[in-house]
Order: C-alpha cells, then structure tokens, then sequence
DNA sequence: GTTGAGCGTT
C-alpha cells in the first residue's frame, strides 16, 4: 500500500526544440526536488525530439505538477505519466450521482451546494434533461460520505449515490481525453485493488460529519506554517511523502506561473492513490457486484479545467477524514469555469443501467 | 536551417 504513492517518470510533452534539460530542471525545480531530469534527443543530431522525462522527490510536486499545463520556454506542455508507467497508480471515485434532479437545478447550484462538503471539480447534467446528475469532487472521501444521503437543494430533495463507472466503455487502451489536466490512467493491466472486503481500514469508521463547522481544524492553506499542501494527511494515511519537500507556500506560490497553482483540479486519480482499497469497503452499493473495473469511468470530461468553486478556499474538508485539502488559496483562478454539456453522447436511458439498476455514465 | 503527436538508444 505504500508503494502506491511513490514517485514514476513523468513525461513532459511539446517542449520547444530548443528547451535543454537544465532548463527543464529548472523549470520543475519550482514545484520541488527534481531527481531527474532529460530531454530525449537525436543520438545524431543532438536535436531535441520535443520531449523528456522528469522525476520528483516528493509525489506532492508529482501530483501538481500533474495537475496543470507548463509553460515552458514558451510552450505549452503537458506532463502525464508515461504509457509504460500507467496503471501503477490507482484511482478512486470522485464522483457521486444525484438523483431525483430537477430540472431547475442548475450546475451552479449543485456546485455551490456541494461545495460546502469540498471543493467540487466537475458539474455533469445531461442533456437533455434525465433528472440526475453528476457532481466530482476533489476528494474522494468526500464523494464517499455523501453517498446514500438525501439531501435538500432549493426545495428538491436528491438522492446521493455512487456514480457507477460505466464497465466496458472506452478507455481503453488509448487514452482518452485528458487535456486540461484530468484522469490520465487507463492501463488495462491493473486489476481491481483487493476487492470490497479489502482492507477497509484506512478511513475513520466514522462518516464524513457534514459542512466543516467554524472551528473544526483547517489543514488548508491560509497562510499557515506547512504551506497549502496536506502532507499530515497523506501521513496519517501512511504515506511517507519524503522529505517534505514544500515548496508552495500558503498564499503565493514561488514559481512565476501562479494563476493556476490553487485553483486547478487536482488529478483525482494520482490523488486518491491510497484511499482505494478502503474506498470500495465503503462503497456499499458495490460490494456484491463484479469488480469494478477501475480504468474507466471516473474521467472528468473532456475538460475539467473548472473554475475554482467560489474562490473561497477549500472549506477545510471537514479537519477530520479529509484527504486532498492543499488546493485553494483563495481567490479563484481563472479556470474555464464552464463543464457539463460537452460529454460525449450518452446511450438513451434504459440502456445504460447495470445489473443493479445503477445509471452507468461514461 | 524544416516539425508538434507522441512515449524513454544508454
């Protein structure tokens, strides 16, 4: 369980030809120790092929440099974990189904709702109107603890469940979308992790308690001591983020590219590394079905660059159980801001239930 | 001397 969150090569994607590799340490020293840094050239030539690979310290720096596009000498590019590397990391669902939607229930207000529970990352409602919905959130944890509640948004009573990963869709074997920094895991080679009797240990016993009161204790950001990262979580479940290696600080950021830093989504998938086993214990709905199969599902769209919610701060995760509570320092980023409406078509309903009768999305 | 989706000579 440990060796879930370690650091992999990542690949760095469109960089200019002329971007050598101390620029590109340099570049990525801003987010935390590089161990490693190279630019994949012409043997001949010594011409850069518009690539190269770096490693981190710490799978904090690896998880936001995960999160957003680079601008490196000029260029945007993308940072993803390799192909050959892929489906090493786990994910976990971040995303719960809302039923009995009303049409009147706008993205907006299921995203300031929710928001209250943590930082909500995606907004689905189909179209046309189908009476749920989809709501991503951050943590994974909070998605889990919401799932089998009722809960009241403007005089509609939903229904909070498990988004049940769609089995046998895409996500193949070749990617899927995953520009704007969302789900990027896919390799078909990672079986299902454990099983729902797993473990089950890593969460507290004890449900997400609500909307984080006043004084419950904030992990977040706000200009404390550690910065805006959640490291003491990510211990408390028993990973060792080495060397702490905390470079972001609550408030500015040290690199020159700060727009972003706090407000974009963090990669569920790379985050939520740990909480998977456990995670599933907890997915009732899902324990006497066939083994989900975690390489799909869970992707967020094909952009998931949503604006930050309220550009408030997270709300704290509730000091508890909270897991992903480094985002958000306030001040909402420039984030599209836009999501639903620009999935892929959907089958019609009917045909895309499950056994159970659960609503698979894709 | 060009190029722009991809996946790593060692």
């Amino acid at each position: 369980m440990e060796t879930k969150l370690r650091c992999t090569d990542l690949i760095v994607l469109g960089l200019p030809w002329k971007t050598t590799e101390q620029a590109l340490r340099d570049y990525f020293e801003t987010f935390g120790e590089v161990l490693m840094a190279q630019v994949k050239k012409d043997p001949k030539t010594g011409q850069s092929k518009g690539f190269g690979f770096i490693r981190f310290a710490s799978y904090e720096s690896q998880m936001r440099v995960l999160a957003q596009r680079h601008m490196i000498d000029g260029r945007w590019c993308d940072v993803k974990v390799p192909n050959s590397k892929e489906g090493l990391i786990q994910q976990v669902p971040c995303k719960v189904f809302i039923g009995r939607c009303t049409e009147d229930l706008t993205a907006d207000d299921l995203r300031e709702y929710f928001g209250k529970f943590g930082e909500v990352t995606d907004v689905f409602i189909p179209k046309p109107f189908r009476a749920f919905s989809f709501v991503t959130f951050l943590d994974p944890e909070v998605a889990q603890s919401l799932c089998g509640e009722d809960h009241i948004i403007k005089g509609v009573s939903v229904h909070v469940s498990n988004a049940a990963p769609k089995s046998e869709t895409r996500a193949s074997k070749h990617g899927y979308d995953h520009r704007g920094g969302d789900m990027r895991l896919h390799g078909s080679n990672r079986g299902p992790p454990g099983g729902p009797d797993g473990p089950g240990g890593m969460y507290p016993p004890q449900r997400y308690t609500g909307p984080p009161g006043p004084n419950q204790s904030n992990w977040g950001n706000q200009g404390g001591p550690r910065g805006n990262l959640d490291m003491p979580n990510l211990q408390a479940l028993g990973i060792t983020g080495q060397g702490g290696q905390n470079n972001n600080q609550g408030g500015c950021n040290p690199l020159g590219l700060g727009l972003n830093l706090g407000a974009l989504p963090m990669n569920p998938a790379l985050v939520a590394a740990a909480l998977n086993q456990a995670s599933w214990g907890l997915i009732g709905n899902l324990q006497n079905q066939p083994e989900p199969n975690f390489n799909q599902g869970f992707n967020n769209g094909p952009n998931n660059n949503s604006g930050n919610n309220q550009g408030g701060g997270n709300q704290g995760g509730g000091g508890g159980p909270g897991f992903l509570n480094w985002m958000s320092q306030g001040g909402g980023g420039p984030g599209g801001g836009q999501e639903s409406g620009q999935w892929p078509a959907r089958p019609p309903p009917g045909q895309n239930q499950d056994s159970k009768g659960f609503l698979k999305y894709d």
